[in-house]
DNA sequence: AGCACGCCGACT
DNA sequence: GTCGGCGTGCTC
C-alpha cells in the first residue's frame, strides 16, 4: 500500500483572498476548508486566523481597474504557510460594486485597501446582534417595604412615559445611572421586557406632494428625471443661486429614482446641522429619510447598515462615509454644495467623497447630480470639455431678488484703533434694525482674539505642539490651540519676560465682535453661532427656529451660518473681514472665498424684502471683491481657469502631496530630503520641494511637503508607488500622500 | 492595527 | 541577578 510520501507533491489546497479591514497592502491568502468552500465566494465575510488572534474579514477578488491606477500584484505565498478560513460569518455578502468601489477608491489614494474596506465594514463590525433586545417594565405592583429615593422614583416616571426602554435609554431619560436601574430590577420593581422590533424605514412616496414647477426649473428637473430612468452613468451639474430651487429640483429626480424601485443617496456637506434639510424632504416625500453621518448612535448605525444592504432604506442622506454603505441597488447619487471642501477627508483614508461620488455612480451605472450656487473649477472644467452635463436655474425662486452688495473700503473710513465694525456697517445694521429686520454679522473665526501677544516684550502667546498663535477664548478664560487639542488658562504675566498685565488681544474673533455689537447695540437681541458655541443638532435647530420667529435681531456667526439655513427675516448681512481667506499661498484662496461669502451673501432677503451685503475689506480692488459686488461670479472663475492652465495647476493638471513627519525634526527632514533627490523625472511630471511645510510643527510632529504635478493624461498613482518604493523612510518618519491635495498647510 | 521579539535602566 | 520600557517587524 503506498503510503502519501512527503515529497510528492500535494494536490494544491483550495485558497481564498481575505482582505482584512487592516493596514494591509493587500488581501491574505488562506485555505478554503472543504466544507466551507462552496460557500467562500467573493463578498462572503468570513472569520480568519491572524496571528494569535481572529478578524473578522470580506473574500476578496481581483477587480479590473483602470490600467494606470493597478497596483503590482503581491508574490503568493507557499501553500505550506497557508492557515484555514475559520468560518463563514452569518451575514450578507458584500456587493460586488461596493468591493470594486473600495479597490478603485484604494488605488486612487494610495491606502491600503484594508483601510477602505475598514471605513465600509466597521458598522457591521460593531456589535453583532440584530434580534430582538430587551428592555425594562415597571412591575405591576412595587415590592413591599421597597427604600423609594428620587432616583427611583424618576425611573419609574420615565417609564409612565414610555415603556419598555432599554436600560442604556431608561438610564439616560431618567437622568441616572445604571446602578439605580440595576437596584430596582433586583429589588423586584422592573421587570425584563422584551422591546419591540425597530421601526423600519419607512419608504418615501414619491407622489405625496410635488412641487409646482416652472420655466428653468421644469426643464432641469424634466432632464434630471429622464437620466434618473436611463440607468447608465452620466454626471450633471445643476447650477443655482440661493433660493432657485435647487433642492426640490433634485429631489425630482430623487422620486424617479424612488418610484423605479432604487435606491438614492444624497451627499451633504454636515449632515449633523440640517434639520432645514431633513423637514423639505419630509414635506416632499412624507418620511423622513435614513441618515448616515458621524454622529449617529450604534443602534442607529447597525440599523441603517443593514436596511441599506437589504434594501428597505430608499433614501440615505449622508455625510461622506456614506458612499461607503452596501447599497443593493444604488440608482441616483446627489452630491449638494458640491465646491464644499469638507467632501475631502484629510485624516486616515485622505479622498474626496465628491470625486469619489461620480466613480461609485459610473460603477453603479447610475446619474450622479452634482449640485452648487458656486461650482468648483474642477467641476465647471469638466462641464467645459464635455464629460459632465449642466442645468441651471437662472435666477431665484418667486421672483425675489439677489441681494445688492456694497464693499466698504477700511482704508478710507476706519473703524476706531481696537473695533472692527466700520461706521458705514454700523449705520446699515442700525437702520436694518430700526425697520425690525434681522441683521448678520458674519467672521469666520472663533474666539475672541487669534492673538494674543504682550505689550512689553513682543512675546505672542503660540501653541507648544504647533506652529500657530494661541487664540483667546474669553468666555471660557482659556488661551486654546485650533490644531491639537492644546489649552491653557490665560496667564496674568508674561511668560517670557514677566511684565504684569501687559499681554493684549490683537485682532477680532467672533467673541469679541459680540462683545462691539452687544455695545453698539444695547437693545438688540443677539444670538452668537460658532461650532463651539451652539451644541448639537437639536440646540441648532432651536437656534434657527428664534431666529424664523423674529426672537433674534442680530445674528453673529461664523462658518455655520452660512450652510444652506433659510432665514425669511433676515435682510442685511455683514461680512466682517472680507480678506480673511486670502493671505497664504493657497491654489484656490480666492476660489474659496468667493464660494463662501457667495454663500453667505445668500442669507441676506430671501422673501419679499430685498437683501444687502456689506464687505469689509482692506482690498475692494481684489478681483475676488470685485467679483462678488459685481455678481459676476463666471467671469471671476473665467480668470482663475486663464491663471491656472499656464502652469497645469488642477483642472489643468494634477497635484499629490507628500507631508513627511515625525517628531524628530532631523529625521523628517532628512527623509524629506531623499524623498526630493529621488524625485521623479519625466515630461509632464515636476516636484516641487521638499519645504517646511507652512503648518511646520503640528501635534507635535515636525512636517515637510513635496508636491507633484503632472500633465492632465499622466496619472499620479503610478509614479508615487515607484517613487516611495525607492526611498526608505527613516525610524519613526511617516509619509501621508495626498492625492487631489485641498489643503496646503 | 495588534502582538511578539529584542535590547538597555531601576528594582526585589 | 530579574521586570519592563517601547522600537522594529510580521501577520496568509
Amino acid at each position: 500500500m503506498a503510503q502519501t510520501s512527503l515529497l510528492e507533491p500535494q494536490p494544491p489546497r483550495k485558497r481564498v483572498a481575505v482582505l482584512l479591514p487592516l493596514p494591509f497592502p493587500c488581501p491574505l491568502d488562506y485555505a478554503a476548508p472543504p466544507a466551507l468552500a462552496d460557500s467562500l465566494r467573493p463578498g462572503a465575510i468570513v472569520s480568519v486566523p491572524l496571528g494569535g488572534r481572529c478578524e473578522t474579514g470580506v473574500v476578496w477578488d481581483q477587480t479590473p481597474l483602470p490600467s494606470d491606477l493597478t497596483p503590482p500584484p503581491p508574490p503568493e505565498i507557499a501553500d505550506s504557510r497557508l492557515r484555514a478560513v475559520s468560518a463563514l460569518v452569518d451575514a450578507p455578502p458584500m456587493p460586488e460594486m461596493l468591493r470594486r468601489f473600495i479597490d478603485w477608491v484604494a488605488a486612487y489614494t494610495l491606502a491600503p485597501p484594508g483601510m477602505v474596506l475598514a471605513m465600509a465594514l466597521r458598522p457591521h463590525l460593531l456589535g453583532t446582534q440584530a434580534g430582538p433586545r430587551s428592555g425594562w417594565a415597571a412591575a405591576p405592583t412595587l415590592p413591599e417595604g421597597m427604600r423609594m429615593t428620587p432616583a427611583r422614583r424618576s425611573v419609574l416616571a420615565a417609564l409612565e412615559e414610555e415603556s419598555p426602554l432599554s436600560g442604556a435609554e431608561l438610564a439616560r431619560r431618567a437622568g441616572v445611572g445604571a446602578a439605580v436601574i440595576r437596584g430596582l430590577a433586583d429589588a423586584g420593581a422592573l421587570l425584563a421586557a422584551l422591546l419591540g422590533p425597530i421601526a423600519p424605514f419607512a419608504a418615501p412616496n414619491p407622489d405625496h406632494n410635488p412641487p409646482v414647477l416652472s420655466g428653468a426649473q421644469d426643464v432641469a428637473a424634466t432632464a434630471l428625471r429622464a437620466l434618473t430612468r436611463e440607468h447608465r452613468f452620466s454626471a450633471t451639474l445643476l447650477e443655482g443661486v440661493t433660493g432657485s430651487g435647487k433642492t426640490e429640483i433634485y429631489l425630482e429626480a430623487v422620486a424617479e429614482c424612488i418610484a423605479a424601485g432604487r435606491q438614492a443617496l444624497v451627499l451633504l456637506p454636515e449632515i449633523a446641522l440640517s434639520a432645514q434639510w431633513m423637514e423639505r424632504f419630509a414635506r416632499r416625500f412624507d418620511v423622513t429619510p435614513a441618515t448616515w453621518h458621524s454622529e449617529i448612535g450604534q443602534r442607529a448605525r447597525r440599523l441603517t447598515w443593514n436596511a441599506v444592504g437589504d434594501g428597505s432604506a430608499g433614501v440615505v442622506v449622508g455625510a461622506r462615509s456614506a458612499l461607503f454603505l452596501p447599497f443593493r441597488d444604488l440608482g441616483l447619487i446627489i452630491v449638494d454644495e458640491e465646491h464644499e471642501t469638507t467632501f475631502k477627508q484629510e485624516e486616515g483614508v485622505t479622498y474626496n467623497a465628491r470625486d469619489m461620488a461620480v466613480v461609485r455612480a459610473r460603477l453603479a451605472n447610475a446619474p450622479v447630480v452634482l449640485a452648487s450656487a458656486t461650482p468648483s473649477l474642477e467641476t465647471l472644467n469638466n462641464v467645459e470639455t464635455g464629460r459632465y452635463g449642466h442645468l441651471v436655474l437662472p435666477s431665484r425662486h418667486g421672483g425675489a431678488a439677489m441681494p445688492t452688495t456694497r464693499l466698504i473700503d477700511m482704508r478710507m473710513a476706519p473703524p476706531p484703533r481696537g473695533r472692527f465694525l466700520s461706521p458705514a456697517l454700523i449705520d446699515e445694521i442700525g437702520s436694518t434694525l430700526a425697520r425690525g429686520e434681522q441683521a448678520m454679522l458674519f467672521l469666520n473665526r472663533r474666539g475672541y482674539a487669534p492673538l494674543t501677544l504682550c505689550r512689553a516684550c513682543g512675546q505672542r502667546m503660540e501653541c507648544p505642539h504647533c506652529t500657530s498663535w494661541l487664540v483667546e477664548h474669553r468666555k471660557r478664560k482659556i488661551l486654546c490651540c485650533h490644531h491639537c487639542d492644546y489649552r491653557q488658562p490665560i496667564p496674568e504675566t508674561c511668560p517670557q519676560c514677566g511684565a504684569e498685565h501687559s499681554l493684549t488681544a490683537i485682532g477680532p474673533g467672533i467673541e469679541r465682535i459680540t462683545e462691539e455689537a452687544e455695545e453698539t447695540f444695547p437693545d438688540a437681541r443677539v444670538l452668537v453661532m460658532a461650532s463651539d458655541t451652539v451644541g448639537g443638532p437639536a440646540a441648532i435647530a432651536e437656534a434657527v427656529e428664534r431666529i424664523a420667529q423674529r426672537a433674534i435681531d442680530l445674528i453673529i456667526g461664523t462658518q455655520i451660518v452660512a450652510k444652506g439655513w433659510h432665514f425669511p427675516h433676515l435682510t442685511t448681512v455683514g461680512v466682517v473681514d472680507a480678506d480673511l481667506g486670502l493671505g497664504g499661498a493657497d491654489l484656490r484662496a480666492g476660489e474659496r472665498t468667493i464660494q463662501l461669502l457667495h454663500q453667505v451673501a445668500g442669507r441676506a432677503g430671501r422673501a419679499e424684502a430685498p437683501g444687502r451685503v456689506l464687505l469689509q475689506s482692506y482690498a475692494p480692488e481684489h478681483p475676488v471683491m470685485e467679483a462678488l459686488v459685481s455678481g459676476d461670479f463666471r467671469t471671476f472663475m473665467e480668470e482663475e481657469a486663464r491663471q491656472r492652465q499656464p502652469g497645469f495647476w488642477p483642472p489643468f493638471g494634477r497635484l499629490a502631496a507628500l507631508i513627511v513627519s515625525s517628531e524628530n525634526p532631523e529625521a523628517a527632514q532628512d527623509t524629506a530630503r531623499r524623498l526630493g533627490r529621488a524625485a521623479p523625472e519625466a515630461p509632464g511630471v515636476e516636484v516641487l520641494g521638499p519645504a517646511p511645510a507652512p503648518l511646520g510643527l503640528l501635534r507635535g510632529r515636525h512636517r515637510h511637503r513635496l508636491l507633484l504635478r503632472t500633465r492632465r493624461a499622466i496619472a499620479v498613482q503610478p509614479i508615487l508607488r515607484q517613487w516611495l518604493a525607492e526611498v526608505k523612510v527613516g525610524a519613526g518618519v511617516r509619509v501621508d500622500v495626498d492625492v487631489d491635495p485641498v489643503s496646503f498647510l
